[in-house]
DNA sequence: TAGCATTGTGAACATCTTGTGACGATGGAT
DNA sequence: ATCCATCGTCACAAGATGTTCACAATGCTA
């Protein structure tokens, strides 16, 4: 929206290989001596950051996609807590360290309840913040085992996360890296229903604003793909007005093979194949079939 | 800016349907006033929670299956940093607060580089503990949310929200969005008649205008869906001037089976099963049913 | 039993959602 | 500087779902 910090886009919420991730923050402050320093030691540690002196409106905060923000609630004036309120809300996923004065129990209570991931009372060592942001930032990416993952498969197709790529016998589907993350996601779900609002906040690592049809379109792309690949499956089904679930599906007549075994009585819904061929709107399976 | 701590102060990011998850908690402290306190907090919050008075090998912590500990490192001894170190690389899922006496930046970066997710300096406001014990647990738990629910089951039906859908056997009932939050909240209430009001107002947010006549509908299409699917019970009952209950019964007359027991009175209505059969209404039960 | 109020029904109508193809912006690579 | 891949937004069309309405059926009260 406003403006890109500098290079490319920051690892997705999600992503992040091994190597440990360039992180990007921004720090909310007028204390120049503090900016200065605190400034000093990431430029050091190679961080990409930016430092605002005036509150910035929520979604322009979103637009900059940072990994965790630094703030100084006396910057924010009166409204500090609404604001802090509404960017806990948009960015469930960024980190959020606030650095600020002398403070009450309550006031940290309260600023912590709101959605802050750690509070630093000044005056503070930069050091000491910077732990407490490696901390908080640590604790994001979560599944860190990405790398150790076996490869997952689903039908016909096989989902390498060492890859960033999915495969069909030797073929590559030819992801880009969007599509990549989507696919990794839905199977990940493992025949759950994901709705959109949290595809797209695990994707894009912020909320979706409505009327937004990212995702609709990555589905779209993606199974483009599939269907290119594996032309006797389904794979992504639609669940109106909620979201989107991963499922392999044959097509073959003969049997309805899902990828998670012992799952689906024959008969599972009284429809016929055939409609099921021809849209991807979908009733659901066997509640087993988990 | 200034405000003390009330009650319900400020609701839970989180907050929404799924009520908040117990947490588990040790403490690994000697203070035995900072315990007292502090088990007094946890007690009233309802999280389950243990105090420990030595080091506990890694191993043990691991199979106390805990969200988060808050450990003092004064009861660790020499080897604090050791263990710190070995239990945060068994546990990466751990939330781990320090929590001790007076440190120097160095300390609390070492902590925190360790795998400490938080550091709180002694002495300390119990509240403040618990609010960063909220703040560490609040990420880990993220992408679960509606999963963890176990499916729910009324005479045949199945209501799994993970799939927002409701099943009988294998066959889906192909709810519709609207339709399956109908009666996943009138499941929910197991038993409870829900005034219409209340009903609109959970499943539209905002309140019913007299004569809206939407939740009959949706009733009366979740019926023909439930009927369909499973014709030998009733389940959405209507009471008259009122709302609706959902409870299983069974229509075959040998017994009358009902998922909630001891709720229906045994002949709770001197009408015979004929008419039952024949309408939906439904005279008032008991009131101990409530 | 009559009469009013409440609820059940079916269908028409209004909205909202999703699938799709195309386009312009952006950033990296050649 | 130019070319290419990827992304994200639009506008449109086809469907699905949600709402509203008129009327029938049922329940409650006088």
């Amino acid at each position: 929206m406003t403006d890109s910090i500098t290079a490319g886009d920051v690892a997705a919420p999600s992503g992040q290989g091994g190597a440990a991730a360039t992180l990007r923050i921004a720090v909310l402050d007028r204390d120049s001596g503090f900016i200065q320093v605190l400034s000093k030691r990431l430029d050091r540690l190679g961080w990409e950051h930016r430092v605002l002196a005036s509150p910035v409106p929520a979604d322009a905060v979103v637009a900059m996609r940072l990994s965790a923000l630094v703030v100084d609630l006396a910057v924010l004036g009166p409204q500090a807590w609404e604001w802090l309120e509404r960017l806990c809300g948009a960015l469930p996923d960024l980190g959020i360290v606030v650095c600020t004065g002398p403070s009450t129990v309550a006031q940290r209570v309260r600023g912590l309840r709101l959605g802050a991931d750690d509070w630093i009372t000044k005056p503070c060592h930069p050091e000491e913040v910077i732990a407490r942001v490696q901390s908080v930032v640590r604790r994001r990416r979560r599944p860190s085992g990405r790398a150790e993952n076996k490869p997952v498969t689903a039908g016909e197709v096989e989902i390498r996360s060492d890859r960033f790529q999915a495969f069909v016998g030797a073929a590559s589907l030819d992801l880009t890296r969007r599509e990549f993350e989507l696919i990794e996601l839905l199977a990940a779900a493992e025949g759950r229903v994901l709705e959109r609002e949290e595809i797209y906040s695990r994707l894009w690592g912020y909320t979706m604003v409505r009327g937004d049809r990212s995702v609709d379109v990555f589905v779209r792309k993606l199974r483009q793909k599939l269907e290119k690949a594996s032309p006797r499956w389904r794979y992504i089904h639609t669940h109106f007005g909620i979201g989107y679930r991963f499922a392999a599906e044959s097509l073959d007549a003969d049997r309805v093979d899902v990828d998670v075994p012992a799952s689906v009585p024959a008969g599972w819904d009284g429809r016929d194949q055939g409609e099921l061929a021809r849209t991807h709107q979908d009733r659901q399976l066997a509640p087993d079939a988990l």
